[in-house]
DNA sequence: CGCCCACTTGACCGGCCGGTCAAGCAACTT
DNA sequence: AAGTTGCTTGACCGGCCGGTCAAGTGGGCG
């Protein structure tokens, strides 16, 4: 209210250990309900009642349901790119890198489905939409980047790196979305294979 | 009503052409808000006020809001198949015929990207992801079924046609939807870029 | 001309929505 | 004990939602 361009962390509100327990129960079912149901079908009320709580109890944590999906929206993204970062490590190969990056967004798609629906959703939504685009552009810089790279030391032909992120991004929504919610599929073994697609497209060695 | 299971074009009553005509306006106008404000946003109220008539008028034409909705979805898959089937014509080559396959989808989600916004969203929420997932089902599997002829002819190394497909239609949307909704980059261009990127991944020749 | 029926109107319905708020409670300070 | 502050309650609000329906309207056809 006072900030109302407070972006990161909601600091509105002093909380105790308590508080802070509360607020991340609300997110969590939030989430659940959200990703099961949808945004707009699942209710304020359907939150609270689910967590046991008053209807007060939320607006106390948040100021409103969009802010609360907005900021599940932007933990997920930033979760998302550091665990990207992470599983790269410092490695001096760029081929090696751009798999590794590939194979940990896969894998963090797979085991969060929850999310990945949350994100496609939100793509949908004029609401969310900037959000989404913002995180994405990120995201996609990132692997842009070490494509970039790659290009520079002769290792892969030249191309857009940028349209090539957004070629990788996309094989892995729609692989994770077929292969890990319809079939029952290992995330390991989903990795491999978006991994192989995005290398080598449908003709390549 | 009377037949629950009326799947195909809605000829529960008999339309004048005064009828269709009215009936083709509030469809039209319908996918324009669903597109723009997404669907649940979108009230029954909105889309007969913007049409410039009565709210009966809608319910005299459509079961339900849901049954437009899915109405939309289905005609729009039918047609995305239909032109797609059209540009590849009578081929022997099957690399052609891929290509033409690739090429096709994404002018057609190029030149609608009100469609694809539809077909994002009812991918999100359950109560449409059933039609969409059928209608996708068809879709990868006329494609599945060209790749796979290529595979048996020793013009693509082998790999699971059904995940190539899917992959083809990942890069689809993620492209299009970059790059003609935020960029506004023609759509033959566009179409280059999905067949160059499909064929070769970022590593193939 | 008169009838029929496809079509149109818009007030109306019950219900749920996101959001508010006065009040109460509990734990920690002073 | 009294005060402060973080937290909780749940009745309540105005408003809009999807959907209904009794009452018209008007064009084509016998």
């Amino acid at each position: 209210m006072k900030t109302p361009t407070d972006a990161s962390q909601g600091s509105e509100r002093r909380l105790t250990a308590r508080g802070r327990e509360r607020r991340e129960q609300l997110i969590a079912y939030a989430t659940l309900r959200f990703a099961r149901d949808g945004f707009h079908p699942t209710s304020v009320s359907e939150i609270v009642d689910g967590v046991g709580v008053g209807k007060g109890v939320f607006y106390w944590y948040f100021a409103s349901k969009d802010e609360l999906f907005i900021e599940i929206l932007r933990a997920a993204q930033q979760d998302l790119r550091r665990t990207q970062l992470k599983a790269i490590g410092p490695t001096d190969d760029p081929l090696e890198a751009i798999e590794a990056g590939i194979r940990a967004g896969a894998l963090c798609m797979a085991e969060h489905p929850d999310l990945r629906r949350l994100f496609e959703f939100a793509r949908t939504d004029e609401t969310f939409a900037k959000v989404m685009r913002s995180g994405q552009r990120q995201l996609v810089a990132q692997a842009a980047q070490r494509l970039s790279t790659a290009v520079e030391h002769g290792l892969i032909p030249p191309r857009d790196p940028e349209a090539l992120a957004h070629a990788i991004l996309g094989i892995t929504n729609q692989l994770t979305m077929v292969y890990i919610d319809s079939a029952q599929r290992r995330p390991e073994e989903l990795a491999d294979l978006v991994v192989s697609i995005c290398r080598n497209g449908y003709a390549g060695s």
